[in-house]
DNA sequence: AATATCTGATAAAACGTTCTACCAAGTCAA
DNA sequence: TTGACTTGGTAGAACGTTTTATCAGATATT
């Protein structure tokens, strides 16, 4: 078949197999009467429980193959109020980052027979609100939720009430309400600190975070902590968004206001991408005339230009533990809450060095 | 509360409120019995059907939102027959691209009162099989499907087999199956390959696809008949896996094979990512020594050293487009397939130049 | 006054599972 | 032979909805 290249194509061309009528789906019912059982029967042998001899277990088993029987996974969760899924409520699946966590969840949650699925609340409390609302309303294993901006304490409340098995990632939550796995996000942000401080600079802002989030809190607290040391004041800190574009505008404003600023500490990569370009808008190089740090490591920071000096975390590690903190609460729902904190490494590139006038 | 900065910190502290008894889920029989009315009838006001008069109408409405019901979905689905839960089941969410693409899916569908939720197959077919198992098992309001690499007929005839709406994305299938959106990748390759061979190339390689797909075929056939039509031959194509670690390597066999190529036209972004690392490996400068032209011009493609000249679409219209199609087959199920294929446009940035020699 | 029609609501069966209670037949010990 | 126990299996209720059939009473029509 040829695919005309033009701008917009529709072929609309009539293939066959249209209206043909679908097979009814094989059902336990189905396998019950090829195999001449009871539905109950087929039930056990095919969750292994119960007592059924050898001879039937097989046959049964051997039926089910033969008509394709699936389990009907609702039914299932329905009756027995126990699932086998876990949502993964994601603030921005946009950000590299996240997509790396949710592959390290889903690595770990395949393997225990877990089927994970994905919501991006695309950092809006309302949608965010909706989702959890349509999660939580079957059963559902657990839920995986990396909290959105502005998330409010009724909505919180609102989780705890209706699930067991909540663990939260990422960015922590006032009160702590959950098992959590998370970063360590002073210790992150003062090694990026203290990595320009020691290159000779002194007059450094940080960048990015939404303010009053707890992560911010913790990331603002090591940027000034390593300042503080040094005898150098923290005193320009600019939230915005976790987009480019917002961190490209808030670095020309911010460079624009302090032009002798001569390193840029970001929130997360994704902002540093940001203020790459802003600063480069204002025809600043980045590690010469400005040094710019992230945070994430995300795969492609390596390729920018220059590669980004950034403190790395492992996101695939970070998923894979918080699968298992999820799987470990299942098991035993009356422990304590728990906070993981995953560790994190300076990864030293060319988007830093000295400031102009201090020989490297 | 201080998160102690040590690598990896386990805070085990007690915290309230860890074993209360949840209080159980609101069902339509608690707003049944609490309205005084039957669940027949709280079912009927609920969906806005039946003969109800105003004012039981009013009073079970007041009485579900009082006592905070939400609708199960898959009970609902279990008896109608009929959900609203969309599956997307990609082949890699990791490619920032198709998070794009979820973006457009999710932003359509959802004011239209879906819910999308994601699988990712990791582009292996074996988890793809599983996940569509488990998927199409109980009952979808339809599919939209990236298939992975090396999908084989057998899984596409259980689908078709299984599921009356799926729309399949960006690979197309053998023999068109399912109502399919896509891009022109034939135009796409002959766009970039020509750019290249407009600014003096001769000696110009495809690289990155998988063997076999239809996507590489058309891409290849776009390159061919670019490189045909001034006579060249377009003879040097090796296929990569899509991975920036797989084209690195690849690229460097590939140079150090034909060390007189002067162009790469990659079959997506991040390969042509992996491409430029393999030759700053080489010790060979991107858009001096060699030029390079991506596919897709993912969000960072302008940000990376040297920005990449590609081929652009727009995957959020992808998106919508998708959302789109499907609604459209499941109000007319009857209607013949349709291909829907979205424009292209060449980006041009500094990762092509003329080739040595030639004065720009 | 008897019958038909309409209105507002309900009872009960389904959807595909799981699970508790129960049963029939066989085995074994006393 | 009796009672107790074991083995292998089944019936049927339940999960939270939707949907069809039905019903009681009111109103309208002959």
């Amino acid at each position: 078949m040829f695919e005309e290249a033009t701008a917009e194509t529709i072929s609309g061309a009539v293939r066959d197999q249209v209206a043909t009528v679908m097979p009814p789906r094989p059902t336990i019912h189905t396998v019950a009467h090829e195999a001449g059982v009871s539905i109950s029967t087929v039930s056990q042998v095919l969750r292994g429980q119960g007592r059924i001899s050898e001879g039937t277990r097989r046959k049964v088993l051997r039926i089910a193959k033969k008509v394709g029987y699936v389990q009907d996974r609702r039914a299932s969760a329905m009756r027995s109020g126990e699932s086998r899924e876990v949502g993964l409520l994601i603030h921005n699946i946009r950000n590299p980052f996240n997509a790396e966590v949710m592959v390290g969840v889903n690595s770990y949650l395949e393997e225990q027979g877990y089927l994970v699925f994905v919501l991006d609340a695309l950092d809006d409390p309302v949608r965010q609100r909706r989702y959890l609302q349509t999660m939580l309303a079957g059963s559902l294993a657990g839920l995986l939720w990396v909290p959105a901006t502005g998330t409010d304490q009724e909505t919180i409340d609102w989780v705890r009430a209706r699930s067991s098995t909540t663990v939260s990632l990422l960015r922590p939550m006032p009160g702590h309400p959950f098992d959590h796995v998370g970063i360590d996000s002073t210790l992150g942000a003062s090694l990026a600190t203290r990595h320009l401080l020691d290159l000779g600079h002194r007059k450094l802002a940080f960048l990015g975070g939404d303010h009053g989030s707890e992560t911010i809190i913790q990331r603002i607290g090591g940027f000034a902590t390593a300042m503080i040391s040094v005898g150098a004041r923290p005193e320009i800190v600019w939230p915005c968004a976790e987009t480019k574009a917002a961190a490209m505008e808030t670095t020309v404003s911010l460079m624009t206001e302090h032009f002798d600023v001569t390193g840029l500490v970001c929130n997360c990569d994704v902002v540093a991408a940001g203020a790459t370009l802003g600063l480069s808008r204002l025809g600043l190089s980045v590690g010469q005339d400005v040094s710019v740090t992230g945070f994430d490591d995300i795969e492609d920071a390596r390729l920018w230009s220059p590669p980004l000096t950034t403190v790395a975390v492992d996101p695939v590690g970070i998923g894979r533990q918080l699968a298992a903190s999820l799987l470990e609460r299942r098991a035993n729902s009356h422990s304590p809450l728990r906070t993981v904190n995953l560790p994190v490494k300076l990864q030293v590139r060319e988007s830093s060095g000295p400031p102009k006038g201090v020989a490297r």
